[in-house]
RNA sequence: GCCGGAGUGGCUCAAUGGUAGAGCAAUUCACUCGUAACGAAUAGGUUGGGUGUUCGAUUCACCUCUCCGGCACCA
């Protein structure tokens, strides 16, 4: 697993000093480099630098290294020194960057760290001398807006990792390469688990194996979620502008609406599933006693996302959310999510993936509803993280301006978290659809909604999947399950074929490869597809009704029953074990 | 959308200012085979698209599309 540099104190202080070794060297080689912040981040470090109209090309960084090599060779000491807030200012008077910063820091002393010719600010600490910094390496590059705002300029950002030995610096660049072949992107091309097309940017196409996969899916949600007393509908994908108007869609979302206009009226095809849900809901009247009501849909959305942030499988323009909207009364709230989380605990269990929420509160400025309800549904929201034995980070400001949400997010292969199962309250749609329920008393009164996915996105969550499993799927979820392999394709075809036909007429994916190839050919293909079983049909097998089992990625082989071997695909499907 | 990088047969990659070459895959033939590649032959590309420079562009320039790594975004 890749190593978290920032949860590592001492790698932490290291890669820390390698940021303004890196700095010293970019003002080498660009005397005009003003400098922004630089910090300590999981994959390493980073700085963000102005270099006036200069940008950092590929070619440029290995010069950087070049120079940071001779600064730690020379093996200057690093000082730390303690100035006033008045003397900073004096000291950075032409740096703008620096004066931004020293005006946001408290009155009194201010710490520099200087190494030869090269002073900048830092709370530090640092390590000694420079000479601990041989072992580092400059990732990537890339524009960053300064302070992380989208109107200012455009700094430069240089990503490195640095490590005490050499060893420890290569072993992490396997790391890198090793995650690389694990990418989803190049996996589900090899796999043929999908395929973009230049005409449909962001928009993948599910092959015949994705198909499997996500059929698989699919299936295990509503037998899931039929178990938890959900019901479940199914939306139109196009509504009307008026239905956005009332969801505020219209005015809130436009720009990322795929829109088109029939005999004259506009349309939207929908971005969310939740305009719909509760058409679905005010299609009725319903009664405290049928809450909480769950209603799930597995739902086609469309989104044009910006056309930097689309990533595979993981930002994409169409996917479809295992969403479900549910209705219940205030004091159920607590409950509900608390069960919610266990769900989605349990759910992910059955994949082997980890997670970790987050509570994202009200946004400072724009916000709807009032601030004791905010404050009550934060708060039944933390308690049910508690009660159900979760820990969680907040993230302060970060909620959706209808309501605060719980975000469930899991890493891919290079350590990049996405943010998968979320449960957010809303306290916008209910006022704007005017959903009522009638109370015991007879009076009609608005629901608690909530929205929830599990998967997220069934796109996304396949792109996970691919990755968490590097491609050897589980056998319940493998698009082909078995490989059935004649020794010799005419001699043990027949027995082969019969073999086959058995395993598939008890429900499961198999094939069978009689080609007139070598067997090691035909197992190395079968081992390459990451068929979870291969069974081998020989003069042996044949005369005693038997098979020789392989497993994808083994050398072992052995040699069971038929009977034998359907009550080993039948547990493990049955128990969807890994 | 912004910064940088990349687009060459299904895939991985090579090459050159003079109309592209390999490996894998595919097809055909031969082999008749016990656990990760037997061999041979054949076919397959208007080098993402457009414009310009040039006698000539896949190569140079500009525009555009798509993808990748970040940034911003993520109701």
């Amino acid at each position: 697993m890749m190593i978290d540099i920032k949860e590592h104190a001492e790698l932490s202080v290291l890669n820390h000093s390698c940021a303004h070794m890196m700095a010293q060297a970019v003002k080498r080689l660009y005397p005009n480099a003003l400098f922004w912040v630089g910090p300590v981040v999981s994959e390493g470090f980073y700085y963000d630098i102005d270099l006036g109209d200069e940008v950092i090309k590929d070619d440029d960084l290995p010069k950087i290294e070049k120079e940071m090599k001779k600064i730690a060779k020379d093996g200057k000491r690093i000082t730390r020194k303690e100035i006033s807030k008045e003397e900073a200012l004096e000291m950075f008077k032409d740096d703008l960057y620096k004066i931004d910063l020293i005006s946001g820091l408290e009155d009194g002393t201010i710490t520099c760290y200087q190494q030869g010719e090269f002073i900048d600010l830092c709370r530090g600490p640092h390590v000694e001398t420079v000479k601990e910094l041989k072992n580092f390496k400059l990732l990537k590059h890339s524009g960053a807006y300064w302070k992380g705002d989208s109107d200012n300029k455009v700094l430069q950002r240089i990503y490195g990792v640095c490590f005490p030995t050499a060893e420890e610096l290569e072993e992490h660049l396997n790391l890198l390469e090793e995650a690389k072949k694990r990418d989803h992107k190049k996996l589900g091309r090899e796999l043929d688990i999908f395929t973009m097309s230049e005409y449909a940017p962001g928009m993948p196409f599910f092959l015949p194996n994705g198909m499997i996969i996500r059929n698989q899916l699919e299936n295990f949600w509503y037998e899931e979620h039929t178990k938890e007393n959900y019901q479940f509908i199914k939306t139109p994908i196009m509504m009307s502008r008026e239905l956005w108007e009332v969801s505020g869609h219209w005015d809130n979302y436009q720009e990322n609406m795929y829109t088109t206009k029939v005999d004259d009226r506009d349309f939207a095809i929908k971005p969310m599933n939740c305009p719909g849900a509760l058409l679905a809901y005010k299609a009725g009247l319903h009664s405290y006693k049928d809450l909480p009501l769950r209603v799930g849909e597995l739902g086609q959305v469309h989104r044009h996302e910006a056309s930097g942030a689309l990533n595979g499988l993981f930002r994409v323009r169409t996917f479809t959310q295992d969403d479900a909207h549910i209705f219940m009364r205030p004091q159920q709230i607590e409950e509900e999510v608390m069960s919610l989380i266990q769900f989605i605990d349990r759910v992910y269990a059955i994949f082997g993936l980890t997670y970790r929420i987050e509570l994202s509160t009200r946004p400072e400025k724009k916000y709807i509803g009032d601030l004791e309800i905010w404050e009550k549904s934060e708060a039944a929201l933390a308690a049910a993280c508690e009660h159900a034995g979760k820990t969680y980070k907040v993230n302060p400001g970060d909620g959706a301006f209808y309501g605060p949400k719980l975000d469930f997010h899991i890493k891919d292969s290079l350590g990049r978290e996405w943010q998968c199962g979320t449960i957010q309250l809303d306290m916008n749609l209910p006022e704007r659809f005017d959903l009522t329920y009638v109370e015991s008393d007879g009076t009609k009164v608005r629901p608690v909604m909530l929205h929830r996915v599990i998967f997220g996105s069934i796109e996304r969550f396949i792109g996970i999947l691919i990755e968490h499993y590097a491609g050897h799927f589980p056998t319940w979820l493998a698009p082909q399950q078995v490989m059935v392999v004649p020794v010799h394709h005419e001699k043990h075809v027949e027995y082969a074929e019969k073999i086959n036909a058995l395993i598939s007429a008890n429900g499961y994916r198999s094939k069978l490869d009689a080609r007139n190839e070598k067997l090691g050919y035909r197992i190395r293909e079968a081992q390459l597809a990451k068929i979870p079983y291969q069974l081998v049909i020989g003069d042996g097998e044949q005369e005693q009704g038997t098979v020789t089992i392989r497993r994808a990625q083994s050398k072992e082989s052995q040699t069971v029953t038929v009977e034998e071997f359907l009550a080993i695909l039948s547990e493990e499907v049955k128990e969807k074990r890994l």
